[in-house]
DNA sequence: TTTTCTATTGTCCCATGGGACAATGCGAAC
DNA sequence: GTTCGCATTGTCCCATGGGACAATAGAAAA
């Protein structure tokens, strides 16, 4: 699988050594000599990667890097190449969502093994992302009221209710459903719901309040 | 938090130690010689607990337990003791969702902040399984024949593309829907696509092809 | 054999959803 | 000042959903 190898260590003799293998099986690599460095230069979430993250390096730790990357909503997959064994910063790692931790020095076959997933990995969470943001982006279009008639319809209230719950006609919210529908590309309320589950919204059931 | 930890090492005295720490934090503890042991007794799922689990024990070893008792659906939360820092299988355990790894001899305060978050983590497995069990039971009510008008409806069709679909009347179709409503107790289309979401059905589209 | 469950279908009737066609009022942007 | 997006509401009409009441038929269980 194709794709851009991020290495950030503090030893350059480490970066380039590494640098060399992977190239040698074909990846893009860039490399860079501290956390800040790779915030700085922020790769491209469109293409495809992974971060192989030296765990003690001057300035920003690789945890530390792990967390901004996840604050910021970074996907990019890292695999983390440590100097000794840590099982505490090990669990921690994973934990917080990192593809692997390896122990240097790393076999060539761990290595490129742990890359193929990390990058299988991306693969996939960028599929499930970019399904979400179609989802988000359609959504974002609705105007206020839309979205506040959007947000009871998929609840199972019917127009008469929601008319009552916004203080409007009936005939204005059915006015408003059909642009949500519209907007949201659905021909049923079925796939309406559907779509609002897997964007997220719809956690808390609130009932059926029956208020005829 | 009160809870029942199962304590699963092949060191007799090592047991009895950590028995005696988690006895005096007022824990309940059980205790197995070997995973087998804890197979043969598998610890209810109904009350609090969780597992402190040896890696490696004669006969089956810590993730090996790990993973049969994921086969058979269990939820116990496994905080995994190691003698001495390993990665690679503290990453395994981990993403094979262990609660933790700690490394022997482990401080009181680790272990019992170890125990703590797994038996909070337990806590909130068995509230989620419990919603999803008590739906899924209630969609194992149904007839088949309501299972399959159940998995067109939420899927958008109307009465008439399912009658279409089965070879049935649409009138026959309204029964079997009005049966799925009461027994899946809903009563909106809303709250059934969401229960059919939740219950991890509908997880292809497959459009609303008008066959009118 | 009788009971029970499941699947099937009917009719009558009303509430709800949704398309077509049309229009008004109000801010904000140009 | 005019245009544009948004919210609002109307009427007419039809398709669909769904409750009420009722009934038939086959298969499985008691």
């Amino acid at each position: 699988m194709a794709g851009v190898i991020h290495i950030v260590d503090d030893d350059a003799s480490f970066r380039t050594a590494i640098e060399r293998r992977l190239k040698k099986a074909g990846y893009v690599v860039a490399t860079y000599p501290s956390a800040q460095h790779l915030l700085d230069c922020l790769p491209s979430e469109n293409e495809l990667g992974c971060i192989l993250l030296d765990v003690r390096i001057p300035g920003l730790s690789g945890p530390e890097l792990q967390g901004r990357l996840s604050e910021i909503g970074s996907i990019l997959p890292i695999v983390f190449l440590t100097g000794y064994a840590d099982v505490q910063t090990t669990v921690r790692a994973i934990k917080a969502g990192a593809e692997d931790v390896l122990t240097k020095p790393v076999s060539s076959e761990e290595l490129l093994a742990a890359v193929e997933r990390a990058l299988a990995h991306h693969q996939l969470m960028r599929g499930q992302r970019n399904q979400l943001e179609i989802v988000r982006a359609l959504i974002a279009k609705l105007t206020p009221r839309e979205r506040e008639v959007f947000e009871l319809v998929i609840r199972g209230k019917t127009n008469k209710q929601v008319a009552n719950a916004l203080g409007a006609t009936e005939r204005t919210i059915k006015a408003h459903r059909h642009r949500v529908m519209e907007k949201l590309q659905v021909q049923s309320l079925a796939e309406l719901v559907s779509l609002a589950e897997r964007a997220g919204i719809l956690s808390s059931p609130s009932g059926t309040g029956q208020t005829n």
